[in-house]
DNA sequence: AAATCCAGTGCACATATGTTTACCGAAATC
DNA sequence: GATTTCGGTAAACATATGTGCACTGGATTT
């Protein structure tokens, strides 16, 4: 974490000399803080104001230079939350999805997905429904989000034509609150449990069969 | 806060002279207090000790008798919560479900049964993915029970009768994960919303009708 | 070179917390 | 009727918290 002092050519690129970005730094040190207490075990809405400067290696009042209260650093992990989850499709529509047992695969990327940026999710899957209003409120629009580009994304590659785009977001909002509560799930399993792994990511995959067997099935105006 | 001195006719019926009937009372008081609080929209796992005593007029040290620290309480409400959702199947049980459009009747009844336990709702969904671990754990193993009884009842009543249970309790933890986060959902209205309110509960009840669509179609062996 | 800005410091404050300890008084047991 | 049991109390403790204030020193502007 020291200042490396590299022996490249420039050294323009390296240090933060300017004002803005020591600021922006030490902000993504705050952030990072809570992710890595979050990580600990302890749960956002639980942190202390003190525990995170702390955990930050800056005074508390420091805080103040950057949020107004520790709900205001919730919003900004909402964000990257939000971000992470546009990461997950964007490289979905960049690798393809896998063609053979489409279902299993994508379920397959998206817990290696969901257990390298654990501490992302288990905020997201903590403070959606818990928490201050404000941080649920957030989370809820960004999986809303979420949704509306995955049900785009569909649309794209040509699943379920027959849909109305309504009745599409509705199937997505769907598969994403299922998505989450298997993160969930991913993300509370012990290390070595192969077992209840396997049967875990098993049940998820059926789950999706459902809803997607129950998609193409759906006529509109019942 | 005085002792209530009722000039009822009798006594028999009010008083409880025994002194594990106190125990018992003032242990309930602490757990409403808990929910209490949380009505006043306060998550659970930011409630401190002295909070949750002082809410329930008792001193600090007097909740050690009772539980040995928050989480225990908080297991208790979770238990509380598992019998909630025990009733609400036993009267739907009772009741049988609205013979035309059954879907909505069901959501319409859920919903309302929803709004008169809000507190306890609320906990759940807000524990569910946040807190404690012990808590969390808790919870799923009362949502899987609560999955296990509905897969009986719809065995029961016939729906779906070629599914194998496994298949059929799979399927009924999908729907109650999607009422638990239609719950969540339910409780951040604003109490002057219908609007939101109408296309809230109209996704709902046809994301339900995905899953059942999707069900009916599911052939084993796949 | 001088003036200004401002992210981060150090310190103080009132208040809140979890937990322990000795104690009381009424119910329960003898 | 004497003795024991045990919920609940009162006080104290060490520690933690959020927030305000005057400050400093290096970057930025004039």
């Amino acid at each position: 974490m020291s200042p490396t002092k590299p022996a490249s050519t420039r050294s323009d690129a390296e240090a933060p000399v300017t004002r803005i970005e020591r600021k922006q730094r030490t902000r993504q040190r705050l952030i990072e803080a809570a992710l890595a207490l979050i990580g600990k075990g302890r749960s956002f809405s639980a942190l202390s104001l003190r525990e995170v400067a702390r955990e930050a290696g800056v005074v508390p009042a420091a805080f103040y230079r950057h949020f107004r209260d520790l709900d205001e650093l919730g919003l900004a992990l909402v964000e990257m939350g939000g971000v992470t989850l546009r990461r997950l499709l964007r490289e979905a529509r960049r690798d393809g999805i896998p063609p053979t047992d489409m279902l299993r695969g994508s379920v397959l990327i998206y817990k290696r997905f969901v257990e390298e940026r654990s501490l992302v999710f288990r905020f997201i899957a903590g403070e959606r429904g818990g928490g201050s209003r404000s941080i649920r409120d957030a989370i809820r629009t960004e999986e809303s989000h979420f949704a509306s580009e995955m049900a785009q994304d569909l649309r794209a590659i040509g699943t379920l034509p027959e849909l109305s785009s309504s009745t599409l977001q509705m199937i997505c909002g769907l598969v994403v609150t299922t998505m989450l509560n298997a993160a969930s799930d991913i993300l509370d399993l012990a290390p070595d449990q192969p077992r209840r792994e396997q049967e875990l990511i098993e049940n998820f995959v059926r789950q999706l069969r459902v809803i997607f067997l129950g998609a193409a099935r759906w006529r509109e105006e019942v």
